[in-house]
This record gives C-alpha cells, structure tokens and sequence, in this order.
DNA sequence: CAAGCATATGCGCATATGATCATATTATGA
DNA sequence: TCATAATATGATCATATGCGCATATGCTTG
C-alpha cells in the first residue's frame, strides 16, 4: 500500500471527489434510487424518474462509467442495475449527516 | 418520519446530493483531509493545501454552509475544524467502492 | 487613529456540466 | 429488407463552478 490508510495521494483523492460529484446529481440519485430494487431498462427508468429518455441515458452512461451501475443488454432493452452497493450505505450516512447538521443549526438558532 | 427509511422525498435528494456534491471537489477533499487532525487557521489550510488564500476562502464558505466545517475566530485568525466526522466515514466507503470498481474493471478486462 | 496581518468578497474569465433537439445505432419482427 | 421500438450520441445552449486579481472587512498593536 502506498499509504497507511490515512491520508489520500493525490491520485485517489481525484477519484474519490470524482465519485462524490457523479452521485452530487439529483437526477443521478433518482435513477440509484430507482434501482435499489432491482434492476431495470431505461425505459421504466425514465418513467420512474420523470426524466427524458436522453437525459436519463446520458445520466446512465455517466453512472456506467464512473462504476455505479451495470449494462445489460436484453434483446432491444438495456437493463442497468447498481453495481456497488455501498452506494447505498453512503447515502445513509449522509442523510445522517444532514440529520445532524439540521439539529445543530436548529440548536445554535436558539 | 415522513419516510420509512427507505425511499427519499425529492426535497431531502437534493439535499443528499448538494452534500455529495461539495465533497465532490478535490481541494475541498484537500480542506477536509487537512482538517482531520484537528482545527486549523485560513493560512495554514493555504499552506497544507498549496492553494491560494482566495480560492481556500472560498471553499471553507462552501464547506460551512453545508455544515461540513465549524468557524471559530481567533483574534485576527479563524480555525476552521470539521463539523460532522461522518465524512471520513463516508471517504473511507468511497475508497474501498473505488478498490472494488478497480477490481471489476481489471477481472472483466482479463 | 494609523499601519499591518488575516480573512473574506465583488468582479470577470474560462471551463465544466446538465438539458434538449435531432439523428444515429441496435435489435426485433412482419 | 423495411418498419418499428429501445437506446445512445452529436450539436447546441444556458447555466454553474472554480479560479485569480484586486479590494474590502475585521482584528490587533503601536
């Protein structure tokens, strides 16, 4: 290992803030979110989302190439699932995060 | 509640998503990164970072109106600290989705 | 109050990013 | 092969974002 376990090189560091900017998109959630059961085409991803087909698949191919999902192609149909699922575990802690950072607020408003 | 845990209403997404999304910056990475040891002022963040004191400024505005840093002044000086230790946690999934993507990519290229 | 250090901010520039339209690609079936 | 459905992509536009320069603000000390 290059380092210890504490402190990111540069290089990491990159793909680490990378990461955090792919899942930084609304629309990018909606679609993990929309996933979380299961695999699906983009078709019903672009239901499920409200999104337009383009948009929803430019999304996808982001997704893809950053690593979050997975391509699978069915006859006409592609069905994209999540491909690591500690996306997931991310989004809790975050939301607890939040649920903190409110609490906070709300106590030095007081 | 308003949800069971589950699925996230389209105001708290956006949220989870600006949250993402200032992690999503490599120098705010570098910021943070150089704040786990504990508090540190304005000018030794520029000097940890290799930033300018501008651009840092900047940054710790974006980092503590998410409330991801805490502002305490000094004197002439303002430390900065983090507010919410759960980002480290949150580094720490990243990175080791990354090492897994990593490994997917390698094994499906073999 | 003046001078000086530490930090923040208005402004402008360059680039990145998301959204949409039209069109291309890929696969199925008559 | 032609028509059609499903998905992807090139081109374009509008906006957002990061960056740096200059300057403003806040605080301390003489």
């Amino acid at each position: 290992m290059a380092k210890g376990g504490k402190t990111l090189g540069e290089e990491a560091l990159q793909q680490v803030a990378r990461r955090f900017a792919v899942l930084g998109e609304p629309m990018r959630l909606r679609i993990l979110q929309s996933l979380m059961d299961g695999e699906l085409p983009v078709n019903s991803l672009v239901e499920a989302t409200g999104g337009t087909q383009t948009n929803v698949s430019r999304h996808l191919q982001t997704l893809a190439a950053a690593g979050l999902v997975a391509r699978r192609r069915e006859g006409a149909q592609v069905f994209y699932s999540v491909a690591d699922p500690s996306i997931f575990e991310l989004c809790e802690l975050v939301c607890g995060g939040i649920r903190k950072s409110l609490a906070a607020q709300a106590g030095s408003l007081r």
